[in-house]
DNA sequence: ATATCGATGTTCT
DNA sequence: GAACATCGATATG
């Protein structure tokens, strides 16, 4: 038999919790995005925790600013930002109102809709390739920086929401340092995925770039 | 498979 | 100016 998805969002109490309890929590899960054209599900397989008063990797670590105010609020809500002048990244708002920590979604398998990602997702190989990794990620999803703040926990007519889907067990649960962070905040290993998985992206290590000029 | 490099624009020093 | 929670194209093993 065919297992019905499910219909029911994520309460906000999943997410009102300390951002390293959610974030492998949130592997396995289904993000659901609406579109004109229909729905498209990605499964989780990758996440990064940002734990903003204490973490220098993370975009709060300097206070609130107009482009990070979202992570200050309510927690079930999206943190979207700009990056490399051309690509967006999608986070999820943890922790009480004020905590201002997040999780990174990196990567994950696209379940339906597959064929709604092409367009955007051209240089994809193959169907393992069209989330892999966060930009990727977001640009199959769609996201921009006018879906910031979305409530996901909102449901129906949301343009996004998290359903519950089947939580991975822990000892299918991996972690190690976080990709692209520089610095003190490079050391957490606070990147959580799910073992031998091929929709997990690549491991790098931060690496400055030369100038030119 | 890994390595290097250019593209772009916002944010912060 | 410099850095940036990155990606895609290209070169090479």
């Amino acid at each position: 038999m065919i297992a019905a998805p499910d219909r029911t969002p994520l309460p906000r109490e999943f997410f009102d919790r300390p951002v390293l309890e959610v974030a492998p929590d949130l592997l396995g899960r289904t993000l659901v995005r609406s579109t004109p054209d229909g729905p498209i599900r990605l499964r989780l397989t990758e996440v990064e925790a940002y734990d903003g008063p204490n973490d220098p990797g993370s975009h709060a670590y300097r206070g609130r600013t107009a482009r990070n105010a979202v992570m200050f609020g309510p927690p079930g809500h999206v943190y979207v930002y700009f990056t490399y002048g051309m690509w967006h990244c999608m986070n999820l708002v943890c922790g009480p109102d004020g905590m201002a920590s997040a999780v990174l979604l990196r990567a994950g398998e696209i379940t339906e809709g597959a064929g709604l990602t092409r367009t955007r997702r051209r240089a994809a190989r193959n169907d393992k390739e069209l989330a892999k990794g966060p930009a990727r990620l977001a640009t199959a999803l769609d996201i921009d920086r006018a879906l910031d703040g979305t409530d996901v926990c909102a449901g129906p007519p949301s343009p996004l929401s998290i359903l519950t889907g089947t939580p991975t067990p822990d000892d299918q649960v991996r972690n190690g340092p976080r990709t692209g962070v520089s610095g003190e905040g490079g050391g957490h290993p606070w990147r959580f995925w799910i073992a031998n998985d091929p929709t997990v992206s690549p491991y790098r290590a931060h690496k400055p770039r030369r100038r030119s000029t």
